[in-house]
DNA sequence: GCCCGGCTGTGAAGCCCGTCACAGGCGAAA
DNA sequence: TTTCGCCTGTGACGGGCTTCACAGCCGGGC
């Protein structure tokens, strides 16, 4: 596998040959079944991209003049308050696409964009991609289904704020964590990225003490282990009945039958959360409550 | 305008000319600028069905095989927690679509819908919608535009979740409805439907008590007036500065330069919520807070 | 080595807002 | 008209989180 995108230290453009681009077109779901020309076409006018570390790759506000895809490395998506408080609305891996609401509509960033790891990105200009977007159904197709699968990440996500408290909300985000990042080693799963309870707290909306706190109760309890900032679930059960839990837990039993959709899998060890009768367009991959 | 719909007492299919359905169906930005024949196919088959005040149109989890546009009445969508309180997500008027979600992506309803007020609605079936997708790639390409602007609205949502509280988000709130639904009397601009604290809360999250409470406040310093259910706004002004409060309000003089990108319009008197540069793809209308 | 910046851990104080518990009002149905 | 259900209004109370204020730790740069 001839890495030829190793040095330009810079962290300016890098060269990857046109080949490989449209390889990692392809891992995108988005893209993988293009015609073939029409993806190779694509790959010879795109380009990568290396960020740093801690470097921001755009701002909300700014315009949105290309879309991304993650190829190494974490992307933090996150909106900022007056106050200054800043809400992480997703951390991007490998293989995903961002940057394409500005994109597609044409108005200003909705969120900000930083490397929380040093990364590698395949950029698309928009004029290329709206070139593109006018030229095959089928893409168009897979745009929608990409929306509507962030759409349905945010109403659950509106839904978590709205309902759970910082407990259950941090259990479930623990949870995602552990899917999405998560190496299983003898005692439990270890969740592979370097988080500190600030960007923890900056997921969850709320403060960075009182992660602390439940972090401190959890591992009294066994439930999980921190060490050095890294996070190991031990007791995995007990972290999904804490991320089901909600608010005003008058635990009476459960009034309807509606409402179990998107408990369900969390229980019967699941790897992803999609419904049953489904077949989505997604990744294939759990998408981890980006 | 032969008024051929105003019968069929109960509250099933109703009649509606093809071509009233094809005016209906212009009305809806989605729709408005498809070639002329193919508007007039899908009014064709398209039908129209009345609810009555109250009743569910479908629930979160169903099936989704319908989209819907709104002729006339209020549409209410809403997700319910665990503990049996709803939270609501959108209230739809004339001429707003919605059911797109679960159509295009073929998985189940995100949310349930239930009418706000007696509506009629314009229904398409899931077939026949996709069907005019693949044919016609205009059609696509308002999907998408519609569908960003829903996630728009969703990511804003959010950060009023995140960073505001009860109070600010009351204030926007309201401010919203009196864009939306104000008809403007001699010493404010009132709210003209009727909403009780209870829908007001299920807005926003929080308990009807508080916002009794705040409403009463505000009606005490004579910044609204509330008359039998419907508020009106007395001096917009104070509410729009109500509604730019952040929760930690240390107002120290805002670090950063960004950040301003939402506020901006709200104080330098404004109908609606939109950047100064955009002109997006909506509606036109100013789009209440869905 | 040593200092500095960012992370972690913890306690105190307080406030926002949820829950509970009523009381009264108004409109619609009986 | 009376009743019943839903909405409004309000106070008490408590808890969950935030803010503030430190102290100790660890790693990395000089």
């Amino acid at each position: 596998m001839t890495e030829r995108a190793k040095h330009s230290p810079t962290g300016a453009e890098t060269t990857l040959d046109a080949a490989q681009r449209e390889a990692l077109l392809r891992r995108s779901f988005i893209f993988k079944d293009l015609p073939q020309d029409l993806l190779a076409g694509l790959a010879r006018i795109t380009t990568t991209r290396r960020i740093p570390h801690g470097q921001t790759l755009f701002q909300q506000g700014d315009e949105g003049d290309a879309l991304y895809a993650v190829i190494t490395g974490l992307i933090r998506i996150s909106v900022v308050g007056r106050a200054g408080k800043a809400l992480t609305l997703a951390l991007l891996e490998p293989g995903d696409l961002f940057g394409e609401i500005a994109l597609l509509d044409g108005l200003s960033r909705t969120a900000a964009a930083e490397a929380a790891a040093d990364c590698m990105l395949l950029v698309i200009e928009r004029a290329t991609f709206l070139d593109l977007l006018q030229r095959d159904g089928r893409l168009a197709r897979h745009i929608i289904e990409l929306l509507c699968d962030r759409l349905r990440e945010n109403t659950d996500r509106l839904s978590e704020f709205a309902f759970l408290d910082l407990n259950a909300r941090l259990a479930g985000q623990l949870q995602s964590l552990s899917i999405a990042h998560g190496r299983d080693t003898g005692d439990g799963v270890r969740i592979d990225i370097k988080l500190s309870q600030t960007d923890l707290a900056e997921m969850l909306g709320v403060s960075r003490e009182a992660v602390n706190k439940q972090l401190k109760s959890w591992s009294a309890i066994g439930m999980l282990r921190v060490d050095r900032g890294f996070i190991t679930v031990l007791d995995r059960h007990r972290l999904a009945a804490m991320a089901q839990a909600e608010s005003g837990e008058t635990h009476a039993s459960m009034t309807k039958g509606a409402g179990m959709a998107k408990s369900a899998g969390a229980i019967a060890e699941k790897t992803g959360r999609k419904l049953p009768g489904s077949m989505g367009p997604s990744n294939g991959k759990p998408s981890a409550r980006r």
